[in-house]
DNA sequence: CTACTATTGTTCGTTTTTGATCGTTTTCAT
DNA sequence: ATGAAAACGATCAAAAACGAACAATAGTAG
C-alpha cells in the first residue's frame, strides 16, 4: 500500500470518526509510526486535516466540526442531485434509504411526498422524515455507528431480509473508475448488498467527490444499479461503461 | 494553545450535557485530573468553555437548543430518580432501556458509565447515549412512533427476542393503584413484555404523576419488577403490596 | 542492466505532553 | 465565622510524540 492509497482512506476514517491517532493508523495500515506521521503532515499541509499531538482531527477553526457541519458543505450540488432523484420517486411506494449524507438529502426532498413507506438504517433519515406525517417510517435494528447515525451489523441485514422494496436509494463512500461502489465499512457493505437484493429498482446517489476517494470494501458494480444520480458529468470511460450496462445517468446541476 | 485529541470530544460532551466535570472526564479518558484541568483551561482560554469549580460549562451565549429543551423537561425530581437508578447500575453489563422520558433521564445519567451494552427501542435514548464513547448502542428495529421517538411493532419484539439482558430499565405511561403497569399503545405493551421476559433483572422508573393517569393496556404487574424507582413515597396500600411482592422501592429526592 | 526517483523504515536529538507533588484558593458544612 | 475537604495552578521530571537525516527498498525510464 502506497502513500497515495493511504491518504484517501485516512481522510475517510477521519470523516467517520472525527479524529485519527498515529498509533491507530499505523496498526491499521501495518506501517511504522513515522510513515503515518508523514502522511498526517502531508494531509495537514494540504489543509485536509488538522494535526494534533498523537494524531489529527478534522480541520476547521471551530474545533467541533461534526457530521452536522460536514453535511452542509456541498449542499447546493447535493441538493440539486437529491431533488432530481426525489422527483422521479412516485407517491405510494415502499423504499429504502441507507447511510450517507446523500441519502439524507434525498430524504429532505421527500418531505412532501405522500403515502410512502420508508425503511432506513439511518437515524438521521428517520428523524428527517418524521417531519412528513404522511409517511410510514420503519427503522432497521442494528449497532449504532456514532459518526453518521448508521445502524449496521447483522440485525440490520436480517431486518432488511424481511422486506421487498419497490425502490432502494443508496449512497456509497467511494466509487472507482471501473464503476465499483465501495464502502469504508465492511458491515455496511453487507447491509447495502442485502438492500440491493431485496429491491425491484435501485438508485445510486453520489456526488463526484466519491470518484476521487477510495475505500477498501466493494458493495456492488454500477452495472447493478438502475439509475445513478450525480452532480457532474462522468469521465467518458465510465459513462460508456454505464451505457453498456444500461445504467441511466442523471446529472443534476 | 496546545491542541489535543481530547478537546473536540470534551466539547461534544459539553454540548450534549451542558456541563462537564473534571472527574468525569478524567475517568472517561483515563487520564489524571491534572491533565483534564489543563484541557479545560485551554478550552476556556480559547473561549470554547467557561470554567467553573469542578468542571466547565458552556459559555453563556452558546445556546444549545437540544439541551435547553431537555433541561426544561428535566425536573429535579426526575433527575434525582434517574440518578438513583443509574447509581445502582454497574459498569460492564448489558441493559435495555425502553420508551419514555424517564428512561431517557436514566440514559443521561449513564453517560459516564463504562463498557455498557445498551439496547433500546427509543431513538432519543440512542442519541443521548451516543455521547458515551465507551458504550455499545444497539437499536431495535421497528416502526417509528413520531410522538416519542419509539420503535414499536413486530420488528422490535423480534429483535428483543435475540438478546438476554442483565437488566431492563423500563418506563410506563401509567401505574394503577393495584400495581399494574399500563401503557397507551398495545404495540408498545408487546415490546415491554418481551423485554421483561428476556431480562435477568428489571427496574421500573416512573414518577408519581403516572399514578394519577390511566391507560388502557396492561404491561405487567409491579410484582414482576425487582426494583421500582420513583420520586415520592407510594400510597401505603401499594407500598404494602410491594413488600409482599418483594419489589424494592427506592424513593429519590 | 543501470541510473534515478519515490517511498518506507530506522535512529537520534528535540519538543510536547503527562503525571506527581505541593502550597494556595474555593467550597461546603458546621 | 471557621475549619475541613475538595479543587486549583505552578513546577519539575519522566514519558511520549515529534521531525530531520540517512539508509534500504521498490518501481520506472532509458
Amino acid at each position: 500500500m502506497s502513500q497515495s492509497l493511504r491518504h484517501p482512506e485516512i481522510l475517510e476514517i477521519a470523516r467517520r470518526e472525527g479524529q485519527v491517532t498515529v498509533e491507530g493508523l499505523a496498526r491499521h495500515f501495518e506501517v511504522t509510526l513515522q510513515t503515518i506521521r508523514r502522511d498526517l503532515t502531508d494531509l495537514a499541509d494540504a489543509g485536509r486535516l488538522e494535526r494534533v499531538h498523537g494524531g489529527a482531527v478534522l480541520p476547521s477553526g471551530t474545533t467541533n466540526i461534526g457530521y452536522e457541519e460536514r453535511r452542509s458543505l456541498k449542499s447546493d450540488a447535493k441538493r440539486a442531485m437529491a431533488r432530481a432523484c426525489a422527483s422521479t420517486i412516485p407517491n405510494g411506494i415502499s423504499l429504502f434509504l441507507n447511510i450517507g449524507t446523500s441519502t439524507e438529502a434525498v430524504a429532505r426532498e421527500l418531505l412532501h411526498h405522500e403515502d410512502l413507506m420508508v425503511v432506513t438504517n439511518n437515524m438521521n433519515v428517520a428523524n428527517i422524515l418524521a417531519g412528513n406525517r404522511d409517511c410510514e417510517i420503519i427503522v432497521t435494528g442494528g449497532q449504532l455507528r456514532r459518526a453518521d447515525g448508521g445502524l449496521v451489523g447483522n440485525l440490520a441485514t436480517e431486518t432488511i431480509r424481511q422486506f421487498k422494496f419497490d425502490l432502494a436509494v443508496i449512497g456509497c463512500s467511494a466509487l472507482d473508475i471501473e464503476g465499483d461502489l465501495l464502502d469504508f465499512d465492511i458491515q455496511e457493505v453487507t447491509v447495502s448488498q442485502a438492500i440491493l437484493r431485496q429491491s425491484r429498482k435501485t438508485y445510486l446517489v453520489a456526488d463526484q467527490s466519491k470518484l476521487s476517494r477510495s475505500a477498501p470494501a466493494r458493495i456492488a458494480s454500477l452495472s447493478e444499479i438502475d439509475t445513478f444520480f450525480t452532480d457532474q458529468p462522468l469521465p467518458s470511460d465510465l459513462a460508456a461503461a454505464c451505457e453498456t450496462w444500461r445504467t441511466k445517468i442523471i446529472v443534476a446541476g
